[in-house]
DNA sequence: CTGGTGACCGCTT
DNA sequence: AAAGCGGCCACCA
């Protein structure tokens, strides 16, 4: 039983843990490719399963929130982060904190 | 079926 | 230093 790209994607988005973000490209990276970034945003976009898939927890490697999240207004997302304990920085996450390391996991 | 687009990233000029 | 293009996947017209 082989998943799709997009099955890979929102397993690694759940596996963000709590209090912490992931760039597109790690996402991407989980799921078998850098490049698939792309069809990251895409992923999300549609995101099926909200409850499940913290889209919110899914930064660029800007730690920059997209403005096509502006979901109801790009602090929607900034402030659920910071209920997890997220740093910001100029309205960017702080990467150096915050920023989801497989590895070391 | 073909073409174009999108929550992106990285390399090249 | 800044700008442009390609790559990958899925969906819409």
């Amino acid at each position: 039983m082989e998943k799709n790209t997009f099955e890979r994607i929102y397993e690694a988005v759940r596996l963000i843990p709590f209090g912490k973000v992931a760039t597109y490209g790690q996402i991407a990276a989980l799921a078998g490719n850098p490049r698939l970034s792309r069809v990251v945003g895409y992923a999300l976009h549609v995101n099926p399963d909200p409850e499940s898939i913290p889209c919110y927890r899914v930064v660029n490697r800007l730690g920059e929130v997209s403005r096509a999240f502006a979901f109801g207004g790009e602090n929607r997302q900034i402030a659920l982060l910071e209920a997890e304990g997220v740093s910001f920085v100029k309205g960017r996450v702080d990467m150096e904190k915050h920023l989801w390391r497989p590895e070391v996991e």
